[in-house]
DNA sequence: TTCTATGTACGAGTTTCATCGTACTGCATG
DNA sequence: CATGCAGTACGATGAAACTCGTACATAGAA
């Protein structure tokens, strides 16, 4: 097969960085996120859970998925985190084997302001 | 058949009301209400215009369904309506043979503050 | 090179949801 | 009483989405 194995998801496209790290991978842009989108991608515990634990304990950068503790199968897990990315809530890097994710602060409280707070205050169902 | 025809939703009580308004329909109370149930009820296009319609127009009261424009069949509206009472957005209620909606404003601000200015700041996708 | 660890891709089973047609209820009016 | 009207209830259909097992790809270390 060709080297060309990426499958392009639709109006999602790579945007540059300055710095050293790797390049994100293919989300969308500030100005096409959606506030449809970006809630049905928060309408789940489990994300919710994975959102608001790199707002709470990130210490300022990204962080592999093994590090959340989810207890789940490892295609669970890339299936929410690719639903999280492609709906623009967060950016993957990919750091050699690992593929490392962060909250798109700055463009989430600049599109919808509040929102994140919003999910840091949440707190998982009793029991 | 008996005169009990109503079905309970589970966890969902009526509460009471001050004024000589008809009684509001089955609905979560405050304290219910789930960060991730309420975003899934505004991840709808559709459901997102009916609140914010009610956010922006609704002149301090309630409105029938009939009163949104909106051109689908009605028992898909029932549908809709149904979903955003039942996650706490709205509250219903019965006037004769109309059922009337509004937004919980205080509920939702005291619950989420600010969720309701996104979706009032909210426009649909162009075409 | 082989082994391990991280994570993806694919596909199947299941569930949930949106949509909508049809039949029905209940009030109001002639 | 008959009709019209607002809206529900129910059921069927089809499309997403969640869950997860399995197989695969790749980087790094022994």
């Amino acid at each position: 097969m060709p080297s060309t194995t990426r499958r392009a998801a639709a109006a999602i496209k790579t945007p540059a960085e300055p710095e050293g790290l790797p390049q994100p991978l293919p989300e969308p842009p500030v100005g096409d996120l959606r506030l449809e989108t970006v809630l049905g991608a928060l309408s789940d515990p489990l994300r919710l859970t994975i959102v608001r634990k790199l707002l709470l304990e990130s210490e300022q950068f990204d962080h592999p998925c093994g590090w959340f503790g989810l207890d789940r199968p490892k295609s669970s897990l890339t299936h929410h985190f690719k639903a999280l990315r492609e709906a623009g809530v967060t950016r993957q890097r990919q750091y050699g084997l690992e593929r490392r994710s962060q909250v798109r602060v700055d463009d989430l409280n600049e599109r919808f302001p509040g929102l994140l707070d919003l999910v840091a205050a949440w707190m998982p169902e009793p029991q």
